[in-house]
DNA sequence: ATAATCCCGACTGTTTCTGTTGTGTATCGA
DNA sequence: TCGATACACAACAGAAACAGTCGGGATTAT
């Protein structure tokens, strides 16, 4: 299991504009170019971010993109969902009929619980918590 | 994030294993005909699971794949980590060089606690837990 | 008008996933 | 010894996902 460029580099984007954040908004090719990511494929990137309601772009010369909402009311797990669709690890689940064995089976139980795992330890994280400097772990 | 059919065969035939333990070693078609799974697959899930030291195999006529250790004492991280390799979900660490950033990056800090939970959350649940028929979620 | 900027669809090379096929080897029972 | 039952292993193949590119179009500040 790894995590994808495609995340990485959102969530780094993300972090970059909550830095920015109350400046002008951010063109793509700055934050591409400070982030030492592929321009176009950041904008791909970002283009799921807006789809997913987190950030807010305006066109033209000097627009860019900006937070949608205060950094401190977006969590990874809304960044990672937006980027990488819902994050449940089982696609067997009971619409389209699924694994026949339905309740008994015991790995869905343990996908479930991992789930759960994932969704706690990705939403207790805020953007705001990301963007100061230095961390200290 | 999906789990894979590799993980997820692998993980149920570990169950198998662990409700016909005791018993002669369970040949592999066994495995594959009651849960269902595609043979020659199932065998090089098999095959990794062994090499992590989970399974014990003996050749010839009634042979079969045993558990090579009590159920309770195999975690399913202990069965992911074999058949997926590490379970680490980032790739840029210190060596190789990694990312230059290095410690100033933040989403770096989101990756490691993410591995953690996930790294919890399987190591949590062993093996004597699943082979148990009905589980009371 | 022009330059900056976002928008969007199509395309491509690489890797991983999900298997399949075929061959070889070990072991048990008759 | 012979044959059936198993595991062991390597090579191959189609499909999907990943990572990234390209080119043109639309919008807006100056």
């Amino acid at each position: 299991m790894r995590i994808s460029s495609r995340c990485e580099y959102g969530l780094r984007a993300m972090i970059y504009l909550a830095r920015t954040a109350g400046d002008d908004p951010t063109p793509l090719t700055e934050i591409a170019r400070r982030e030492g990511m592929p321009t176009a494929f950041l904008e791909r990137i970002l283009a799921r971010l807006r789809e997913g309601g987190l950030v807010a772009s305006t066109r033209g010369a000097s627009g860019g993109y900006r937070l949608s909402r205060p950094a401190g009311a977006i969590s990874v797990a809304d960044i990672v969902t937006a980027i990488e669709g819902p994050l449940s690890l089982v696609g067997c689940l009971p619409d389209e009929g699924g694994c026949a064995r339905a309740g008994s089976c015991a790995s869905q139980a343990v996908w479930r619980h991992l789930d759960d795992a994932i969704s706690r330890a990705l939403s207790d994280i805020s953007l705001d918590e990301l963007s100061v400097e230095a961390i200290t772990t």
